[in-house]
DNA sequence: GCTCCCATGTAATCTGTTACATGATTCC
DNA sequence: GGAATCATGTAACAGATTACATGGGAGC
């Protein structure tokens, strides 16, 4: 079977839910995807162009009241088939995250302390908004959301999102203890 | 101060190190650095010309006995205040890693359980290695670095990828317990 | 008329990988 | 001579962001 790159996966698993259009592509990945996985515009709509040019789905113009007209893509049985091909295919490789904190701090021995502190100050503050926000989105969906077969899995990557960086807001505590007595 | 891209800032970071030529620093990062930090040569080679193009650098020929001459950069005065400057910067907001098993999860209503299962469990068994090769690194480390003012630094990166990867594989193991109990 | 949201799209640019080309030196 | 390691480099391609252009419709 073919081979396609990441982002027309994705975007074919969003046809599958009630995100039709390239507007509406987006507004899903701001609103819910962006926390794991971020595309432009920029990419959406060739890409969009690619999978019909590739049959994997058709367009059809929709006209709605009050609103401009609106293109709505709907995935053809062969789209579906490599959808579902790639779905159950396993990942090649857990993702290697860059991390420029960790960058900065291996080269830590040629800063002062108090600014390797400051960074990891710094970070793990950035790290517990986003905590914050996890939490956030997690109580919204518990609490108005009471369609349990979408929300199971959107609570999932919640889930992991939090533990991920609960762990690395623990690192930022860890290390910032040890690096404190060192100054001493 | 002119901006540069993270590349340029890792290897003039690189280049107050030890690895002087585009060849050692691609080693230092195969070695060290590429559990968080990944350049291949096709970024070094351009990169190193740029560094010295922008009078960050001075390169020298440098000859070796039985082996073929290297290029060694050295950083320039102006060089090591575009570093200092980029390490003190704190940074502009903490990664957000692509995780493409989220990216299916999302998808997951659309898909067997039994096939959500299996990425499930081929994702935990890859964290595992992951963690397994931090902690062999970590022992070696521990056991034949006896510079402590270098292994320090290094021990912590070290944490954070155990920490972080721990995080993930116990959150494997509570959703696998998870479905597995819906699926009965 | 102006602003805001809805909606589609593209061009320029940046970032990064892969594959290839080249050649020195050592050891067998 | 051949293989392995050391060493530098580039061209083609892939992937992604940013900024811009365009325009419909609603509400003030």
């Amino acid at each position: 079977m073919k081979k396609y790159n990441h982002t027309t996966y994705a975007i074919l698993g969003i046809l599958t839910t009630d995100c039709k259009s390239g507007y509406a592509i987006k507004q899903l990945i701001d609103n819910s995807l962006k926390h794991f996985w971020k595309i432009s515009y920029g990419q959406i709509y060739p890409t969009l162009k690619l999978i019909v040019d590739e049959e994997l789905a058709t367009v059809s113009i929709s006209s709605q009241e009050g609103k401009p007209d609106r293109k709505e893509y709907y995935l053809t049985q062969k789209g579906e088939e490599v959808l579902k091909n790639w779905l159950e295919k396993p990942i090649e490789q857990a993702p290697v995250e860059r991390n420029e904190v960790l960058l900065k701090l291996f080269f830590g021995r040629h800063q002062s302390k108090e600014n390797t502190l400051s960074q990891l100050q710094d970070y793990k503050q950035k790290l517990e908004e986003r905590y914050q926000t996890y939490s956030g989105i997690e109580q919204m969906i518990s609490t108005f959301e009471h369609n349990k077969r979408d929300s199971t899995y959107w609570l999932i990557t919640l889930d992991y999102g939090k533990r991920v960086t609960m762990a690395a807001i623990e690192w930022c505590d860890t290390t910032i203890k040890q690096i404190s007595k060192e100054v001493e």
